[in-house]
DNA sequence: AAGGTGAGCAACCGCTCCTCC
DNA sequence: AGGAGGAGCGGTTGCTCACCT
């Protein structure tokens, strides 16, 4: 490989793991935990560095780890979540219990990517590669919604961070009222900081899937705002808004963006007036609500409060109001990330899976059929999803 | 049967972030 | 406030095994 190792010290082992180490390994963590990893191999026995018993751990070792392929509902939140997430593993791996993101990442590379590629969907803005085919001008449409993609991610990122800030300084306080910790094995893992983190992580993640999933709706009438290209007529699928404030603070109907210094929002609003759509985006709104009055938070301290503001994203560089004419031009109405065509990815696999159930699967493949059993597959998969979100992660001592 | 090839997965590496002092 | 050390993350590598010729 040519790099240089990861430990100074000379002599360690290094590659695959041997039963004993295993052993050695597993036997000390359940004995005392693994505290401070630099220092456990020394304590357990093992000549290797502590950052290769720590990934050892959390990749294989854990208890709690589920091994094996990965079924259908696990592939679809992958899919989803690496949309809205890209290559954030261990935040997509939060969401799918007791799978490591270093599994997921695998999986992704070696199933999902391909699978993607293999259907035409770009497998990083899980957009069709032939995106340029639907806009007169391709190349300058593309470009303009390539400009749009990064920027629209650099302020995803940025906004997750905030979260992730926040939901840390609550978890902190959090913590502070739970005064027992189970002796010996260490959720996560024996630092403050990481249980910390261990704590915090749900809570982001579970806000930016309540905002996707709330912004879901039917783009636009008419014009069809979405990217519905026709392998399966009638698709529709979930869509982020870009509203554009130039100058004056603006109101959305979702709740209240007010944008500062004329800088322009980026919000997850649903821009609804379809009926299908509202269907969806009700479900959303009722979740956000009811989320925020959720018992996950007795001491009300409210994490959708913070995630409708952290949804509303100030872009402090630069945005060129000519990138989303430009998307208007070709009937995107401000539209910056789709995932209609993830659909159609799952389709692929859910073929699979009805068949291995021995039931009847053409509705997944046959065209124009069925706009409202795709409806409500989809609204079925969200709640899918978002009960998962809502449910698993406190499961796992690692998440 | 033997060699070649590619896919899948475990593990490593370097960078970044966080915490503590 | 800032530096040091530790932990975590994402990208990448290389080994193993199954399949093909």
């Amino acid at each position: 490989m040519g790099r240089s190792p990861c430990c100074e010290k000379v002599g360690l082992k290094k590659g695959p793991w041997t039963p004993e180490e295993d052993q050695k390994l597993l036997a000390y963590i359940e004995e005392h935990g693994h505290g401070c990893w630099r220092a456990l191999p020394a304590k357990a026995g093992l000549q290797r560095c502590g950052k290769s018993c720590r990934l050892r751990w959390t990749n294989y070792l854990r208890p709690d780890i589920k091994r094996g392929s990965f079924n259908l509902q696990e592939e679809q939140t992958i899919i989803q979540l690496h949309a809205l997430l890209g290559n954030r593993w261990s935040a997509i791996a939060s969401h799918l219990p007791n799978r490591t993101d270093n599994e997921i990442k695998n999986y992704w590379n070696t199933h999902l990517k391909k699978r993607l590629a293999k259907m035409g969907i770009d497998p990083v803005t899980h957009k069709p590669k032939n995106d340029a085919l639907l806009c007169n001008d391709g190349q300058t449409k593309n470009a303009a919604n390539l400009s749009h993609m990064a920027q629209w991610e650099s302020a995803r990122l940025e906004a997750e961070a905030r979260l992730v800030r926040e939901s840390k300084l609550r978890s902190h306080s959090i913590q502070h009222q739970l005064s027992s910790t189970p002796p010996g094995y260490v959720p996560g893992s024996g630092s403050g900081s990481d249980s910390a983190s261990t704590l915090a992580q749900p809570l982001r993640s579970v806000d930016v899937l309540k905002a996707w999933s709330g912004g879901w709706s039917k783009s636009s009438e008419g014009n069809g705002g979405g990217l519905n290209i026709g392998i399966r007529g009638d698709l529709e699928s979930p869509t982020s808004t870009v509203t554009l404030s130039e100058n004056a603070p603006q109101v959305m109907n979702s709740g209240a963006i007010i944008g500062e210094n004329s800088n322009p929002i980026i919000d997850f609003v649903g821009t609804s007036g379809s009926t299908e759509a509202g269907i969806i985006k009700e479900e959303g709104e009722h979740d956000w609500k009811s989320f925020s009055h959720s018992s996950h938070f007795p001491d009300n301290s409210a994490p959708l409060t913070s995630s409708l503001h952290d949804m509303t994203i100030s872009m402090e560089g630069p945005w060129n109001p000519e990138s989303l004419r430009a998307n208007s031009d070709c009937g995107h109405v401000g539209i910056v990330m789709e995932e209609g065509f993830t659909d159609l990815l799952l389709n692929d696999s859910a073929e699979k899976s009805l068949s291995y159930n021995g039931k009847d699967s053409d509705h997944s493949g046959a065209s124009g059929s069925g706009s409202s059993d795709y409806y409500e597959d989809n609204k079925n998969y969200w709640n899918s999803i978002l009960s998962l979100v809502n449910s698993s992660p406190s499961n796992s001592p690692m998440f």
